[in-house]
DNA sequence: TATTGTTATACTCTATAACTATA
DNA sequence: TATAGTTATAGAGTATAACAATA
């Protein structure tokens, strides 16, 4: 037995596939945005709330839901804690008082901008065995294969 | 409102982040192949435990689990349900008697090879917008962002 | 009656910790 | 005392369903 060699590794034909590849390392760097997310006493979805709203038209709950892809219902709970923090405000539409109209305050600027220093940083950490040309092309794959299956990745048309 | 331009879609920001496309696309890919596998009346370990049995030379529980990267604990059940259908077969080792010996069967290769079937079936899926080359690029990339996270992804040097 | 936001419930998944039998 | 496998427990995460207010 030689303990140089590794016997710790995945069967050869699960390696071989790409879909597992996919599924492995994007759940790796879920998990580890997760943490790190959680370390700064935030959650991953904090971050999505808060980049929504920075960029505009989507201000109703429902919308903020639809475009990150969670439950409405698990939205109530993201928004509360951001606005316990005074990154976010909700107020009443008068046009329609079933709605809150959510918005970015000073604060939440600022913490997004931090949170996307986070997110590149971890980003930059698994991408580090490629060069840029390569990151770009990955990139490019990647949106092409999301976008194929999920709307919500074709970016939005500005009019 | 021109209800043909989509507001629904993420946060441009974040289709720009390489790091979120990965942890989207991932998480799909094993959603879906989670739901297969159930249709099936599997789950998607059950893969790959035959996987792994069908390379050799891992045949004590606690390796199979270190290679797929589960507890040990939730190994047993997997192994469970393989053996009521009888595509695995567990017997001490005489040598030790504290380690089960796992072995494939007749039916557990029938079994496999049906799995790769669905694998496949579910990948082609995903990466239809990507042809061949692009298809190998993707793997390329994704293997090298694996491998230097994770051992399990560095192919064991065969002696 | 339908929709928006909210709250409550229930269930899955899995990490952890105890337990046994062997060494 | 340590290890392999097993069983049991507990907690996080989330999907679902019920609910109140407004349209």
């Amino acid at each position: 037995m030689n303990p140089e060699i590794s016997q710790n590794c995945l069967p050869l034909e699960m390696l071989a596939r790409t879909g597992v590849l996919l599924a492995r390392v994007g759940i790796a760097v879920k998990m580890e945005t997760m943490d790190r997310f959680e370390e700064a006493g935030f959650n991953a979805y904090h971050y999505g709330v808060l980049a929504v709203l920075d960029e505009g038209a989507r201000e109703t709950q429902a919308t903020i839901a639809d475009a990150l892809g969670v439950d409405r219902s698990m939205l109530v709970g993201l928004l509360d804690q951001l606005e316990e923090r005074g990154m976010i405000e909700r107020r009443r539409d008068p046009n329609d008082r079933r709605r809150q109209m959510v918005s970015l305050t000073a604060a939440g600027k600022r913490q997004l901008a931090a949170f996307r220093k986070m997110v590149q940083k971890i980003e930059d950490e698994f991408l580090a065995p490629l060069d840029e040309d390569e990151r770009a092309t990955l990139h490019d794959l990647l949106l092409r294969v999301a976008a194929q299956r999920d709307s919500r990745f074709v970016p939005a048309q500005t009019v």
